[in-house]
DNA sequence: CAACGAAGTTAGTATATGCTAACTTTGCAC
DNA sequence: GTGCAAAGTTAGCATATACTAACTTCGTTG
């Protein structure tokens, strides 16, 4: 019943904001660039929305630059955005690893709850859930894109390998459904699957776990990645 | 990166609908009535946002009545209103159980949180945490008012009379300084108390603790409830 | 270089939430 | 019953966030 502690405590963006953040960083750190066409189809929201919110947000100096290619974080915008997406992290291990939640779920049921954690709040959370470094489904937090810079995306692999999936990329966790596919066959961090064959004029690729053979778009393929053998057992 | 998936699930109100909800509650819960000079005490809003507030909640039939004692939640309403306030207090548990917040912080740590559980979740919570019928500050769960029901101001209590200290209401939660003066000095669920003296006259309360002794202004003192010996050993 | 499609913008509109300022309404006290 | 303080309302305004519809602009490709 007290007013929005949050936005004062920190000087925060508004949700919305932050959730446009939270892309961005993601778009520019894998791709190089902040396509506002991405951003209104990731976002769900129309292209018209986003240009409103990013006039806004540069006259808020969160980015600056306007127009394809134009648009950059600033020092102020950077620095919120890597401030949220480590409240969203964290507050998906937090379900993860206290409430036991599916990780499948963690995502969407995350989503929301990031912008009502308090810089305290996310002290607390890293120190009871140590200090993580990647969050439950492999992606980096912030700063820590080393522990991931070596995890192969599967449709970049040779046939026959043997790896340990590490990662579901950011871009695939909006997709609840793939998730739970991915889920429902045994497709999580820490996984081991062989690359039994790659079909690039089927668009597919099939792996093999413990018993059972999966077949994934590539479209997913891409944004699952492994841990080479190569890097398991350095020579 | 998804829409809001929160509002959509639960065909809920908005953020600032279900704060009002939550408050109206406690103000017909334990006055009788809902004064919107009140609301807009405790919200941190001027009348005049009340006012247009509560039309809009007529007309999406949250509540019915217009003017002074007019007001009540509907149906729909009362069921909205104990639904967030059920995820408030799982979240203040969660908080201080699993995060070990500081009692005097979790009621600002969990706003804004409990806009964005999900019923999933909420139901994850429970489980988890033991299904409780009072919140960390004693306050009962909607349903669960007779756990309560027993427990008497301190103002109300007789001079020399031992009690437990176990419940402090929810409209002193807001007072942050309040609480905080309250922590540092022992004053929480659980806290055996004596009561010093009560001075009407002064509008104060002495209680002893352990060792010290602490004079409480009647305005706190109205919103601590403690559990009678009687109650504590029935003949 | 013309044309097409993708990307981006602008105009006009809507809703929720807030504010201040100026009223009106009520209930009680004298 | 008159009048004041508390309560409530209305008007006028502002902002963030969305939408649709109608443009413009950019890049690439034939």
């Amino acid at each position: 019943m007290s007013p929005s502690i949050h936005n004062k405590a920190a000087n925060r963006p508004t949700p919305t904001v932050e959730d446009y953040l939270m892309t961005m960083h993601v778009m520019e750190r894998d791709y190089g660039e902040i396509v506002a066409a991405r951003l209104a189809e990731m976002l769900y929201v129309t292209p018209a929305t986003v240009a409103m919110t990013l006039k806004r947000m540069e006259r808020d100096n969160w980015i600056t630059g306007k127009g394809r290619k134009g648009v950059h974080l600033t020092e102020t915008g950077r620095t919120a955005a890597h401030s949220v997406i480590r409240r969203h992290m964290l507050t998906e291990w937090l379900l993860v690893k206290l409430l036991k939640v599916p990780i499948a779920l963690t995502h969407d049921e995350a989503h929301g709850i990031e912008h009502a954690i308090s810089p305290q709040l996310e002290e607390r959370l890293r120190e009871v859930l140590g200090d993580p470094k990647v969050c439950p489904h492999g992606n980096p937090f912030p700063g820590c894109e080393d522990y991931t810079s070596q995890w192969t995306p599967l449709t970049d692999l040779p046939t026959g390998e043997v790896v340990v999936i590490r990662r579901i990329h950011e871009f695939a966790e909006d997709n609840h459904e793939l998730l739970v596919f991915l889920s429902e066959n045994g497709i999580a961090p820490g996984a081991i699957v062989q690359i039994v064959d790659i079909l690039p004029f089927n668009q597919t690729l099939t792996i093999r776990l413990e018993k059972k053979q999966v077949t994934l778009g590539f479209q997913a393929a891409r944004f699952i990645f492994a841990e080479k053998p190569t890097t398991l057992n350095p020579p």
